[in-house]
DNA sequence: TTTCATTTGAGAATCATTTGCAACAAAGAC
DNA sequence: GTCTTTGTTGCAAATGATTCTCAAATGAAA
């Protein structure tokens, strides 16, 4: 069983929950995509497994919890996700024009954060940054004001 | 004229678009909450005024857009906003127990965001910096585990 | 006060997300 | 094995925030 199924189990016991296929198929398929997602885009991934739109929705709180995955930017009205083991913390920059999507290291952010929360005897769980504004290739063209 | 109301009144002209009275009052009430506030509660403050919820929802974007509100958090499935204006920006710490939000100050990791910014040839309309896990009255009460 | 574009209220429509429910498993207890 | 209990799931219906439609109202300018 791979790293993050055993931390899900854990995690679903802990609960009285239970791994069950389903659960386990939509973990995989969380971790199979290497950039943001939504409920839909796992769906399409595993409903040939016969595994419902709804169970979905019921999982990804779940992975949630478990800390396996982290809520980031949102998109056209759909919550997105990403999965977090073997994938560092970064922050989101959205252009608005464009909406490309560009990922940036937190490294240089976080020693501020920590500090910040030790200052607040805060425990971090997860960390959200977004930025959004112009990409390089929006910030002269397409939009001429601003 | 208050201020933002000058700022707001110039973007709209350069749209082509009208500081009516509606808005004018959709702007006064986002400017009177000193918190965050979603779609909702603007429409409380100003039903009395006849304006309404659908005209709230139409204003926001345009409020966002001319640089006056910030979206914020996404507390119980409802978009939350907060005035910019004399409200500096800042970071927002919630817990997922109580669900306290506390805001600290973003001075000390904007340095690291321009720098960034600078890189990546990105022009920043809007900063959004989202932490959540436990508060120290949460971390060690409530939830016994984690 | 005519004209023409923008706004607006009201309610209907959307659409992501949640839920209720009945049928299904899983894990123990016997 | 076979009960029993408790959690799980698919499906369809419900929910609820946000958006849209459209006809009436308003505003600015001539």
């Amino acid at each position: 069983m791979i790293d993050h199924e055993v931390q899900f189990k854990k995690f679903l016991q802990k609960q009285g929950l239970k791994l069950t296929r389903n659960r386990a198929r939509i973990l995989e398929a969380a971790f199979s995509v290497h950039e943001h997602f939504d409920a839909e885009k796992l769906y399409d991934l595993i409903k040939a497994d016969n595994v419902s739109l709804a169970t979905v929705y019921r999982t990804l709180p779940l992975l949630l919890e478990a800390g396996l995955i982290t809520r980031t930017v949102r998109i056209g009205g759909r919550d997105r996700f990403e999965h977090i083991l073997g994938h560092p913390r970064h922050a989101h920059w959205l252009c608005e024009n464009c909406h490309a999507v560009i990922e940036t290291d937190l490294s240089a952010l976080l020693p501020a954060i920590n500090k910040e929360a030790r200052a607040l005897k805060f425990d971090i769980q997860n960390i959200s940054i977004n930025i959004s504004g112009l990409c390089w290739k929006c910030k002269g063209g397409a939009n001429d004001s601003q």
